[in-house]
DNA sequence: ATAGGGTTAG
């Protein structure tokens, strides 16, 4: 840190090439290459021979001020299409956020431009990435805009890109022209792939048009397209939204009569379910329980908490019913009882009813089921709302002996300490605070010097010396 | 590229 402040001060002229290349950090150097302002901008950057990974990326763009976002997205552009490396869902979405380039579309259009005109290296990889970034942005003009100026570098556009725009149009609610371009794919000798057709039939299911989506899916095959169980899925959640349940379960006969490739699965049982549940018709939802058992195919825990939840919301016998469906779901396999009871504790917590959840936890913890992260982190918090903060601490201590991998949110484990000094538990505070010392955790807490003046109190040096240098 | 139920880092 106090390195990259001296840096900071050393102006970058006054060193020569050669002792600046030694002394800078990749970021720096690729960062002060884009400010040579020299008419091929990739060709520079590329002549550095650096490689820049995720972490130099993000920092040569978190450089650029706003009136350098430009060059900035230039350069996460070049830097998409270096050999070797591809940009992360994670990094396209930093650098839409950094560069703001929902609110400044024309940032695309311009550094596409500029790149015509200086005449750089463009190829269709180059494209793909530009293109991604409209997606990440949702920008469906702009990346159609893209698309139009692929012959304007030589380039043929491919499916991929065709299907990017789709699904952008699609997502906004353009079905319209989302089936215009697929329709244009045509003249161009493309291919509609089952990606152009799951987004647009995605996009009919959304708009509760299902009959067009299975239409679509009927054109499907002719053009060589498989029809599986993905897409089938996808209409068969059509079906349900628009509330059509006894439809559903005639496709999902017709899945079942089908062929191999078309039969349903955990995920097509699920919706099913969990659209009866939704609709509170929970006895038809445990039926194709038994239905998917039948044609053997295994409830995960997505479909366990669904009808969990679903029991318990509408169940008329609740624990009873509960406990005759968790029965079940062990009986059948996939699901183990203590995801069936972590699920009944979240969906408890969910419902509000917070007296039945921390019993339900407690039994757990009692009979040895070991609870997930999720509900643990559910219980602790909750106490700690309630500002039983030793009751919380005990519990605490409880599932770190069960060995659950811990899921707490730092917050919490703040609010914990801090709640813990101030009602005079300085003893469990102490304990806490190395426990949280132990998993590198940083006291995210206002009130830091209350808990460190707390902390004294109990005289234990170790933990002193370990707070002050962390 | 399919569902649900929280977070982290890149």
């Amino acid at each position: 840190m106090l390195l990259n402040l001296i840096r900071r001060r050393i102006s970058p002229s006054k060193l020569s090439p050669l002792r600046f290349s030694t002394t800078s950090s990749p970021a720096e150097r690729l960062y002060n290459h884009l400010q040579s302002s020299t008419p091929n901008l990739e060709k520079e950057l590329t002549s550095s021979n650096i490689k820049p990974n995720a972490t130099c990326i993000n920092e040569v763009i978190t450089r650029c001020k706003p009136n350098q976002f430009q060059l900035g997205l230039r350069f996460f552009i070049w830097a998409g299409t270096q050999s070797g490396h591809r940009h992360s869902p994670y990094m396209y979405t930093k650098a839409c956020d950094f560069l703001k380039i929902r609110a400044n579309p024309d940032l695309i259009k311009n550094v596409v431009e500029s790149l015509k005109k200086d005449e750089s290296f463009v190829s269709v990889k180059t494209m793909r990435v530009v293109l991604s970034i409209c997606s990440q942005a949702k920008l469906a003009d702009v990346a159609l805009w893209v698309l139009r100026k692929f012959p304007e570098f030589g380039l043929c556009v491919d499916t991929v890109a065709y299907n990017v725009v789709i699904r952008l149009f699609v997502d906004e609610g353009d079905l319209s022209m989302g089936v215009k371009l697929m329709e244009e794919m045509d003249g161009v000798d493309l291919c509609p792939d089952v990606m152009t057709y799951t987004a647009l039939i995605n996009g009919f299911c959304n708009a509760g048009e299902v009959e067009e989506a299975w239409e679509l899916a009927k054109g499907m095959s002719k053009k060589g397209c498989v029809v599986n169980t993905v897409t089938y899925s996808r209409i068969l959640e059509g079906v349900c939204k628009c509330g059509e349940m006894e439809r559903a379960l005639e496709l999902l006969t017709e899945m079942e009569k089908g062929e191999e490739g078309t039969s349903p699965n955990a995920v097509t049982y699920t919706l099913v379910i969990q659209a009866f549940v939704e609709k509170k018709r929970v006895g038809e939802a445990l039926m194709v329980l038994d239905r998917m058992r039948e044609r053997g195919c295994s409830p995960n825990r997505v479909t366990a908490s669904v009808l969990i939840q679903g029991v318990l919301e509408n169940g008329e016998e609740g624990v009873k019913d509960l406990s005759k469906l968790v029965d079940k779901l062990v009986k059948f396999g996939g699901v183990p009882l203590s995801e069936c009871f972590s699920s009944a504790v979240v969906s408890l917590i969910r419902l509000k009813r917070w007296e039945e959840a921390e019993k339900m936890f407690r039994l757990m913890l009692v009979r040895g089921i070991r609870p997930d992260g999720l509900a643990c982190s559910l219980v602790l918090r909750e106490l700690c709302l309630l500002e039983r903060y030793h009751d919380c601490f005990l519990l605490y201590e409880e599932i770190e002996k069960a060995g659950v991998v811990s899921t707490i949110d730092t917050d919490v484990h703040s609010v914990l300490l801090l709640g813990l000094c101030e009602q005079g538990r300085s003893w469990e505070a102490a304990k806490l605070a190395k426990s949280m010392l132990d998993k590198k955790m940083r006291l995210k807490v206002s009130q830091v010097e209350k808990i460190i003046e707390a902390l004294k109190k109990t005289g234990d040096e170790d933990l002193m010396r370990r707070l002050s240098t962390s």
